[in-house]
DNA sequence: GATCAGGTTTGCA
DNA sequence: TGCAAACCTGAT
């Protein structure tokens, strides 16, 4: 179905790293969560044809955020940040997906210290593994299905090290599941929630906060975040600082460090 | 081949 | 409380 939409850049958002199954092919973007796919065709003008029915419709909106408060969280940024506002003003379009809280909490947890192609081919390999099969791919797996994997099977989608982590936190969803996106848990009972998985510390926490349950308030900081930090902020972290919309505030920056800022001493 | 990549855990001062 | 070192694997 059409959408129109001017102020939303799927390409900037498969770039971001908030996700690994959204891939750009030329004017086409594909996305896959849980066990649903979509494709997202440019049509120029602001246009978008998404392939999902009316009665898809709402949970894609909603998954995308379409109608988030990013104008007004544009508009409360201080003036005199001005680093944070040629951020803004370089990768405008970008939102906060609604993720699923289990596919991102493993998600991450598989990320650490690996580079975002190699999370992505972890995660598809982990799909491959245990997620439910249909004519356009793999469903991420359910608790269950990664629960009853073997580590030696983990271990062969190159989780290494995580392996233990990614299949013991599954296990512990499966007796206790995750609290739902709209849980009324504090910021803080969440984070101390989600930091009771093993392999999961305080970025990655962040992370599930952040990208699952959509508190806009949470920062993670990461290699890239910190390099921002020590360059733009003399080492102090500004997000503390920023109120309700710092993690939103946080996305702009990582995206505008990653695709247009150059690491130490890389070229 | 050494180093590093969106970190966490463990051990030791 | 703070700081290293170790940890799997693939890419450069």
């Amino acid at each position: 179905m059409l959408v129109t939409n001017n102020n939303l850049d799927f390409f900037l958002i498969a770039r971001s790293g908030q996700c690994f199954r959204m891939h750009a092919e030329g004017d086409t973007v594909f996305l896959r969560t849980g066990s649903r796919f979509l494709t997202i065709h440019d049509l120029g003008q602001g246009v978008l044809d998404l392939s999902c029915t009316e009665e898809e419709f709402p949970f894609w909106s909603h998954y995308l955020d379409l109608h988030g408060p990013y104008a007004r969280a544009i508009r409360a940024i201080p003036p005199e940040d001005t680093y944070l506002l040629s951020c803004v003003s370089a990768c405008r379009g970008l939102h906060l997906l609604r993720q699923d809280p289990f596919e991102t909490l493993i998600s991450f947890i598989l990320s650490q210290r690996k580079s975002i192609p190699a999370i992505e081919q972890c995660v598809e390999k982990l799909c491959m593994l245990c997620g439910e099969a249909d004519d356009s791919g793999y469903a991420f797996p359910t608790p269950q299905a990664l629960a009853a994997c073997t580590e030696k099977e983990l271990r062969g989608c190159a989780l290494g090290y995580r392996a233990p982590y990614v299949l013991e936190t599954a296990r512990l969803v499966c007796t206790s599941p995750l609290p739902p996106p709209n849980t009324r848990l504090s910021d803080e009972k969440l984070l101390s929630r989600l930091l009771a998985f093993p392999g999961v510390g305080i970025k990655v926490a962040s992370c599930v906060l952040l990208f699952a349950y959509h508190r806009l308030g949470s920062a993670p900081v990461d290699v890239w975040i910190q390099r921002v930090i020590d360059r733009h902020y003399g080492g102090v972290n500004p997000f503390p600082a920023l109120g309700p919309y710092a993690g939103l505030y946080q996305q702009y920056m990582f995206c505008h460090a990653r695709l247009f800022e150059h690491p130490e001493g890389s070229g």
